[in-house]
DNA sequence: CGATCGTTTGAGTTTGATCAAATGTGGTGG
DNA sequence: CCACCACATTTGATCAAACTCAAACGATCG
């Protein structure tokens, strides 16, 4: 399952893993599923029926505010889990969608159990994982606080980017992206009248184009210099030896 | 040590823990250490030296902009761990630092590697508690993002009071908090003046009067209903049973 | 008793929201 | 192939929330 191992590639950023637990990962995501455009794969309040690996296209997590309006406050690519955590959790506090057609590797709550129990190593590089989502909600925070449209943007536009291309998901400058400028104006906390003018200004000064779901960086240089992007905070690098030694040996 | 008992009053709000793991946990945290106003517990890019559990005080999260501004994105009130997560990770992308003088306990990273080794359901209740961090940290993007300047207050004043109120700290409709309005300004992603005005608004709706580092709150009931403020994202109801009965036997 | 820090007040400006309407665009069915 | 519909994008005009700058006032503390 070549697209499982996408998954197993993020992981082993963080420490390689034994061909015995990349193995029992992949057997126990198995089971394909499909999902159209702008479906939920869990809802608010619902309980979950397992961890989700999302193969192929676009997911995110969002809140509804009594006034209808929406706040995206996270994106799954390709090799992200969805939802790990949930099965600690009694209901969810938020929803999951689809912002495209996607296809996902079902994870059933029991195994991911099993796995957990018998391989601590897999154990910390999933929790890991959850790290980083965390680190990068974190920045989303100082992203719509402290950042102009334009500069949101930008930022959203080079994390994306970043994130993609480390799954493989780039060609040169350019990648694909699913989204309408409405849902960009869920993420970043704009009008979308806003995110269109704001779309303009950034064609205009030749730093990006985003059109026809696909969005093309003209300078990366300069987009991560306005944005005032620091890709620190994705834990893309490696974290290889974090661990003391006595506690890379045991853990069975 | 009757202060690290909130730690484990909290953990227990998602299961009960065997007196072997609450006893271990207490031994493992005897070392207290004191930090004055405004020094930093673990500063960005830094290694940490281990779990802190903040005792008494109140301690942030927060990132510092390049043009200065800083961004507070989360609290540490008494019996929350900071930061349980750091020795995953390679470098801290942000810093911790306290409000106001604060006591902490140590847990040392050998202890919470030894600790998490051995007792599976002490683990799962930690794991549980950072989730819950997450989810607090998303409903901010939320605030920030979708709510006005004195929706926004509300709800954080909401948040804070149910926290402080579920470890015992709280009399009545009234609570310490060690802030100034320009701390709150880096929280709220508002500039002080703005925090100021905002302030005086919501005393002279007679819904909370915050002063010399006393939070009153006059009217719950209201607070929250124009913060829009629903506490279920703090998860402080219980998620006992969540776990099929076969994961609560064993995990040894 | 200055000095420092926090709070309060005023005036003017900016960013981004809202409302409304026009223009593209892709897909469907006749 | 065209008419039509739904949806997304673009443009204009107006408005409100929150910012900035500047200054005064008030505490608290060595």
């Amino acid at each position: 399952m070549i697209r499982v191992s996408r998954l197993i590639r993020k992981l082993e950023i963080f420490a390689p893993l034994p061909e015995e637990e990349k193995r029992a990962l992949i057997d126990a995501s198995s089971t394909i599923r499909r999902y159209g455009a702008h479906e939920d794969l869990i809802q608010e309040g619902a309980l979950t029926d397992g961890v989700k690996i999302i193969l192929d296209g676009l997911a995110c997590r969002y809140k509804v505010l009594p006034d209808g309006r929406r706040q995206i406050v996270a994106y799954f690519v390709p090799g992200d889990m969805c939802d790990l955590r949930v099965f600690l959790l009694k209901r969810m506090d938020h929803s999951i969608g689809t912002l495209c057609p996607v296809e996902a590797a079902l994870l059933p709550q029991e195994s991911v159990l099993e796995l957990t129990e018998r391989y601590p190593r897999l154990t910390r590089a999933l929790w890991w994982s959850t790290l980083v989502e965390e680190a990068i909600t974190r920045e989303w925070i100082v992203n719509v606080g402290h950042r102009t449209a334009f500069e949101r943007m930008a930022h959203l536009f080079c994390e994306i980017f970043t994130r993609l291309q480390s799954v493989g998901l780039t060609q040169d400058n350019r990648c694909d992206l699913p989204l309408t400028q409405s849902e960009l104006a869920d993420t970043l906390a704009l009008s979308a009248v806003h995110v269109n003018r704001t779309l303009m200004d950034m064609r205009r000064a030749r730093l990006v184009t985003f059109q026809g779901k696909q969005l093309i960086i003209h300078d990366r240089q300069a987009l991560q210099s306005v944005a005032g992007f620091d890709p620190n905070y994705l834990h893309l690098d490696g974290e290889t030896n974090r661990l003391p030694a006595a506690f890379k040996r045991n853990t069975a």
